[in-house]
RNA sequence: GGCGCAUUCGUCUAGUGGCCUAGGACACCGCCCUCUCACGGCGGCGGCACGGGUUCGAAUCCCGUAUGCGCCUCCA
């Protein structure tokens, strides 16, 4: 049996990270199987309705590398067939008007459960469902009778949504079984919460998937990170590669316990997939990303400061402050303890002099120096790297000031030395 | 409050009755490497929520309690 899943989100904003983690692991078990994944936009509401939503999503879609089969569709699209549908309800006495609205009578005994493809059997006592309301009074459906239909329409063979909808299962069992369609199977993912255990929110950090690029991270890095949100292949692997992510993914071994989206392990992820990164491939990103941001900094010297920065950085984010001394004039850090300045007067004669100008001649000279002066490497080179970089912290420094130049290099030593 | 779901190191997880004196990864701490930072290497800290069962034997099965979360909208 081949298997057709779908993506459904409310266009009410941008793709939220959670959200996201559902649609993968969508997507993940369509691909795995051969199948078909839809997107389906869920806007029984008009007035929510963002029109730039829409395209929103699919452009976060696509940046995160997560393709769907088909055109898109509107849930708004089929508001009359799910009319049709309710009004035949109440012809055959499974549904009554209320107040204008029409509500689905729901059965007083028994129970309606299925077998969760992640938690195994659950089962609700029926009297304890509500008569829910199909169509609004305004003669607008809602969600939880327009959802199932779409899914019986569309020929979706399995469920794969967030655990919030555990409740909303019995309720769209219970209305497709009316409407005499086969039930799809269903699956409900862990939620994933914030740090702190709460549902996860813009005070823990980034949540929109736009925010998450704007910060530097690898859509190959994202993907790994959230496949790994509920889900483990066994009890060691953790960098995967998509082909892998697909190849390994089941439902079966997704666990039911809500997880918490840990920031500091994303980051070193990022910096996994940074450093992996061929050198052109990651100067290419730099470049790409510091464009998109808005810098208009010398594409030539960014791809030239690349290697410098790759085992150093965890964020594309992290380039501008951990490398902006090559473009852009520093201010050193007056804190720096004194003891400098021989160094620097030195360090300043030398390079004046230097040729050829390359980080290895430059190393060279700066450690005979430190030599004749009788410095540890450590006392001589970090007033010069202040001097010249603005921070205690910095790239490799004779590689950063051969790609500095000589000119600028003299001209912040001798501004140092003041 | 009702109904439901969940509960292994701080976090993500492995574990499906004996292989567990519970394994891996992130984070944290220490050491090494070292021009800073980072990378890398080595080591350390740290967990089966609690209480009853079942069993020769339980992290694993059952029951209860506690805690967390979700839903209970003419929101999705």
């Amino acid at each position: 049996m081949s298997v057709r899943v779908r993506m459904a989100p409310s266009p009410t904003g941008f793709l939220h990270i959670g959200g996201v983690r559902t649609f993968l692991f969508n997507w993940l078990f369509a691909r795995h199987h051969g199948g078909e994944l839809r997107l389906r936009i869920e806007n029984t509401d008009t007035s929510r309705e963002v029109a730039e939503a829409v395209d929103q999503i699919e452009e976060s879609l696509r940046w995160l590398g997560l393709d769907w089969d088909g055109p898109t569709t509107f849930q708004l699209d089929r508001i009359d067939d799910c009319r049709d549908v309710a009004q035949r309800l109440v012809a055959e006495g499974r549904a009554y008007e209320d107040e204008g609205a029409i509500r689905f009578r729901m059965p007083d005994d028994g129970v309606t459960g299925w077998d969760d493809a992640v938690r195994g059997r659950v089962e609700v006592a029926n009297e304890t469902i509500e008569d829910l309301v199909l169509v609004r009074s305004d003669g607008r459906p809602t969600y939880n009778f327009a959802s199932p239909l779409e899914d019986v329409w569309d020929e979706i063979t399995h469920v794969i949504r967030a655990e919030d909808h555990i409740s909303n299962t019995p309720k769209q069992i219970n209305i497709i079984s009316a409407v005499g369609a086969e039930l799809p199977v269903y699956a409900h993912l862990p939620n994933v919460n914030g740090p702190d255990g709460k549902k996860l929110s813009k005070r823990h950090g980034a949540t929109g998937v736009d925010e998450f690029r704007r910060a530097g991270y690898l859509a190959d890095a994202l993907v790994n990170f959230l496949a790994l949100l509920g889900w483990a292949p066994d009890g060691e692997t953790t960098i995967m590669s998509r082909a892998e992510l697909v190849e390994r993914f089941s439902l079966e071994r997704v666990t039911p316990s809500p997880a918490q989206f840990d920031y500091a392990k994303l980051d070193w992820m990022n910096g996994v997939y940074l450093r992996a990164l061929p050198g052109d491939e990651f100067a290419r990103a730099l470049v790409v990303w510091l464009g998109e941001q808005g810098y208009d900094w010398d594409a030539q010297l960014v791809r030239r400061a690349a290697p410098l920065v790759q085992e150093k950085i965890q964020r594309l984010g992290d380039f501008p402050a951990f490398a902006g001394f090559l473009f852009h004039d520093v201010a050193p850090d007056a804190a720096e303890p004194d003891g400098g300045g021989p160094m620097l007067a030195a360090a300043r004669a030398t390079l004046a002099q230097l040729e050829p100008f390359t980080a290895e001649a430059i190393e060279a000279a700066l450690r005979a120096v430190a030599d004749g002066l009788g410095l540890k490497p450590r006392q001589a080179f970090q007033p010069i790297r202040v001097a010249v970089t603005g921070s205690r912290v910095s790239p490799g420094l004779f590689e950063s000031i051969e790609l500095l130049g000589r000119e600028t290099t003299l001209a912040r030593l001798a501004a140092a030395s003041r």
